[in-house]
DNA sequence: CGTAGCCTACTGGTCCGACCAGTGCACTAG
DNA sequence: CTAGTGCACTGGTCGGACCAGTAGGCTACG
């Protein structure tokens, strides 16, 4: 005590110092999506490093979606647009080794997309209205093709709302956990034998989200979607997690 | 048309296989956390790749936050329990990449801290109760001690309602994006003049809170919850972004 | 003169062999 | 029985090598 106080080293590997400095150039805008990146042997000399180093780093850069490589390309690694790649695959772990069940899942849907509705409702332009509008005449003509177009039109529809919110979170949240969602369900829908019911009534339901958000009632859009969500997918949760998700419904 | 439908053939990259293949023995709880690979040499062995093509592979896993390598550690790479340190790390690159703005981080955070009150409203028990207790009493102990130690027991109360809502993804989400924000404001809270004022604000609004989840009153604890966190963020906040958030408000 | 096709100079992907600084464990000397 | 010392192994880094693939310039043909 009194003396110095030491702080234990970090020692750093090359290859991180590496990947902080190009993460800090493609996050501060020196390096701008499209652009790319000199070529591996170009960097070993840049960096002083072996090819080996310069090449776990650009692994790793791979792995966070920061920048693509491809064979051949006589341009370097490609400096790629964010894109919620890297998000979807930690949540989809996330959901794997953590056993996140549908019910917490479709519950955390529930919570973003009546978020969505909510701001949607103060929020969106004609032109946004216009989309849903043409998402959920997308959905009532899918009834008749099959299930995998309705879910297209659905998702459609929730994009539209998701970005009438204005909020980017909340649109790259909602699709990340859409998409797992839909992975662990999709299958059973597609097979229910009482699929076309449950068009039709998801179409009803949609109806009503809309033309409370047309009408800018934000706390009705937000009500209606979360039991419009909750009737599409209860039958797939199990009873004991329905309680949790009706928590949401009053 | 008419002929076969031959698919593009994706050339997949050894360490991608490699990376596949350990993902799945993690993910499926095959290996479990603590455990340990294979050394570097053995794997290039097992897999019949050189150690180079090991080495990526375990730099995709280690950017995953699948695995850990020490170096001179006699084991192998230790497989790690999950962390949301990857999801953390992706959700700030696209912060920054995307730049989100305070706004939407804010109102995110809105969204889910409502929500988690909402469902601890109704599922909470005894102790996640005391915990909050706890957790305000510690914050009132702290305006003394400084703006540190009130930030630490203000996140004690956050997580003991996001536990108390039994939502693993409301409960990493709120920790997450908590954590960007911040990292964002953290400094101005701190060399704000009256911060004095604005923690003993705080702390009357976190009471009112926990009487409403005491209460059981779901609606009326997201309603003050929301509005907690809206006066205490809403002067860093540009005044152009306001509205969005009181959007939230009624 | 225009174009089809080849050639070359690169790229990234993979392999090999080597060295170093650490670490844990067994063995040994006290 | 313990304290200390090697040793055998680890991951981190290096350098060189080869391959398959690509793009773009060059050539030769029409």
């Amino acid at each position: 005590m009194g003396g110095p106080r030491f702080e234990p080293v970090r020692t750093v590997r090359a290859y991180e110092r590496i990947v902080e400095q190009v993460e800090e150039a493609i996050e501060s805008g020196a390096l701008r999506p499209g652009e790319r990146l000199p070529s591996e042997r170009d960097l070993m000399g840049q960096f002083s490093v072996s090819r080996s180093t310069v090449r776990e780093a650009l692994r790793v850069l791979q792995a966070r979606g920061l920048v693509r490589s491809r064979p051949g390309d006589p341009n370097g690694a490609e400096v790629q647009p964010f894109s919620p790649a890297a998000l979807h695959k930690s949540m989809t772990t996330l959901a794997r080794v953590e056993e996140l069940s549908l019910g917490e899942l479709v519950q955390f849907r529930m919570v973003l997309d009546a978020s969505a509705n909510l701001l949607a409702a103060r929020l969106r332009t004609d032109e946004q209205l216009a989309e849903m509008d043409a998402a959920i005449a997308a959905m009532r003509a899918a009834v008749e093709v099959g299930y995998d177009a309705f879910s297209a039109a659905d998702i459609a529809f929730h994009d539209a709302v998701a970005r009438a919110s204005r909020n980017k979170l909340i649109q790259i949240c909602t699709d990340v956990v859409r998409s797992i969602v839909l992975g662990l369900v999709s299958g059973k829908i597609a097979a229910a034998a009482d699929r076309e019911a449950l068009m039709r009534q998801s179409i009803g339901h949609h109806e009503e989200v809309l033309a409370a958000v047309r009408a800018g009632d934000g706390p009705l859009a937000a009500r209606l979607s979360r039991q419009t969500m909750y009737d599409y997918y209860v039958g797939y949760v199990p009873e004991e997690e329905r309680p949790a998700l009706r928590a949401l419904l009053e």
